[in-house]
DNA sequence: AATGAATGAGCCTTCATTCAT
DNA sequence: GATGAATGAAGGCTCATTCAT
């Protein structure tokens, strides 16, 4: 019955922060499942919340709100989504080496994870109403345009071109071939290879 | 107490019929202005009635239900902004004129019409996961991508380029700026200006 | 330009009159077919006037409001049933014939007519509640127990048996087996004609 | 800090299942006084939560929809109902007594439960149209001709007489007069006695 | 005689959130 | 730490009815 120690007092609490940081990375794995195929506007709490076998109550308890959730989910999926960018890159050694590896690490994010990718469109679209999503895209769109950038220095282009500027780019063509394979009606891996191909020659 | 004759059943019955276009083009114009304020998902009918000076009852008159509604009002608008696009083009002559021609209609759409760029695309967004609203985009994105294979051919460029390839390009970029002016961290004319003429130099 | 004299006036009138009954009668027809499909809670205004293709706003010309229409369809419908009843009986003699008519007669339109006589309950049911039903109702019954009696006395059986109390009975096992028939699990003329045998044969 | 036995953790889980449903049965009772006051039809669950003093939100807690509801509210008293007949029946000995019994029960249930009876024809009637009504209303029926072949075997009566074909003609009078007590226009307990009394004699 | 337009009240349902336990 | 209970607001949609034409 003492009284524990301030330093026992500060590991206990350090080991309370991680288990919870544990358990809201999986209630957040979880979710995005269910964000991923119904969207940001069709998915309720209620839907979460059964899917990560929780009760309403514990969502709340673990994330503020449902805003807070949807972020930590986004945030947390592109991260690693960019981080393999990143580690492809760093593999390749070349200019072509690197387009080429560039290009099928999109082209085959595209299929992939075609789910999880319209998710993201989805958030970003809506920060373009809802300030409170803005912070979030601005950093995700930070490490992606880290990454163009990797890509680009690695390649050993032309110095000069704008990372954000690339970046645009590929996006807007990833956007297009994501949008071709999830409605369905043409999804031809060659020709998005050869897109891509024909863009980063352009611009690396 | 004589029966109308059956031309003047026609006449009366087209009169009718365009009254009625009128009043739909009139609420959508009015619905508009609350959704790209507001956002797909965050407009309710009720929210558009009250703007419209309509009861609720009558949106359901003129709209088969919510969906309809605002592709009708996407498309309408996205129809007139590709039609603009197609009228500016029509009058530059020579690769230059109307690089810059397209690069001046672009970037000042994107400054002044920025809340409607952003409700297309939300609705885009809202169509990876509902489809009940590709056609409309389907529509949308082939008018678009029409107006810009004019660009190319009365830019005389290399006729082997995909249109949609092209398209793919200019809307990441679009997109990427509209972002900028909305979030408001930066807007520059002078930055978007030169991206996209970088970008239709390339690709014209 | 002379005044029509009053001789004029009236048969005028009465003509009006007339045609309005008929249509008032052909809407009826269609709006029965809606009702006994949809039921009465089921079916709208709407349903009825697009199924006799007329507008909505004339559909209230001709009928007060909706239950005027509802108790016009059922009475009239009935009427016509219980007319059939006693044809069927009058041709009959003998208390055997008579017996084999009316069993026959009940049996065969609790299969033919099973949509009307489920729309008869569901009113029958709503006059329970509403009394603007009341009066339909007990006319519809007056005349089913008249033609009970009517069987009855041409049966030659007992006179002291009251026609409402046989009357009841029958309803009881028509319903009953109408039911079964709707409902799909059991439809066995055979067993019906014995019911109603084995119950007229006690009563009659 | 110590984990809840197992033990406990079922026994609490049942004491809330438990507590669920004595709610539900609570709600119930009063969601019926309105519903047999109003009818099917008539009822809104706005009624029904406001008569319960609960929120509309919480009904829907509680029960999946008003279908759900309302078929809880039915059966719950029908069942009650056809219990009380089987208690009746089960203290009688002899032909004449069981009659009497069983005439006694009906004819006062019809005055003293009117409104609930008719709440019953009510949800029957629906069945013929609704689907989702029909397993209740078997259900119940099933109910009711147990006792009615219970009834029949007290009685000692002719064993091959079928027991869903004498309650479908205690049913038929069973609702004729309720109809008298409810319309109004008569009510006669001797009279109502004296049928029930006069069918029973004659198929017991 | 007939109808298109318009409405306002009402319906069932869903939701994010709070709170006592 | 977790949850069941409860809520109030809001949402999309339907309806019978009215009325000017």
């Amino acid at each position: 019955m003492t009284a524990p120690t301030s330093d026992k007092l500060l590991r206990s609490a350090a080991r309370k922060s991680r288990k919870r940081e544990e358990k809201k990375a999986q209630i957040a794995r979880s979710a995005q499942l269910v964000l991923q195929e119904l969207g940001y506007a069709n998915t309720s709490l209620r839907d979460i919340a059964s899917r990560a076998g929780l009760s309403l109550g514990s969502l709340h308890y673990y994330f503020e709100d449902r805003t807070a959730l949807i972020i930590y989910c986004v945030t947390s999926y592109k991260r690693r989504f960019s981080e393999q960018l990143q580690e492809a890159i760093a593999g390749a050694n070349g200019r072509g080496a690197v387009i080429e590896v560039f290009t099928e690490a999109l082209a085959s994010s595209i299929v992939t994870d075609a789910s999880t990718h319209r998710l993201w469109y989805d958030i970003r679209g809506q920060a373009l109403f809802d300030p409170a999503f803005r912070p979030a895209v601005t950093d995700v769109e930070r490490m992606l345009i880290d990454s163009t950038e990797s890509a680009m220095k690695q390649a050993g282009g032309d110095q000069s071109v704008d990372g954000a500027f690339v970046y645009a780019l590929i996006d807007g063509l990833f956007r297009y071939h994501l949008q071709g394979v999830i409605t369905g009606n043409a999804y031809m891996k060659d020709r998005i290879q050869q897109d891509f191909k024909a863009l980063l020659d352009g611009v690396f």
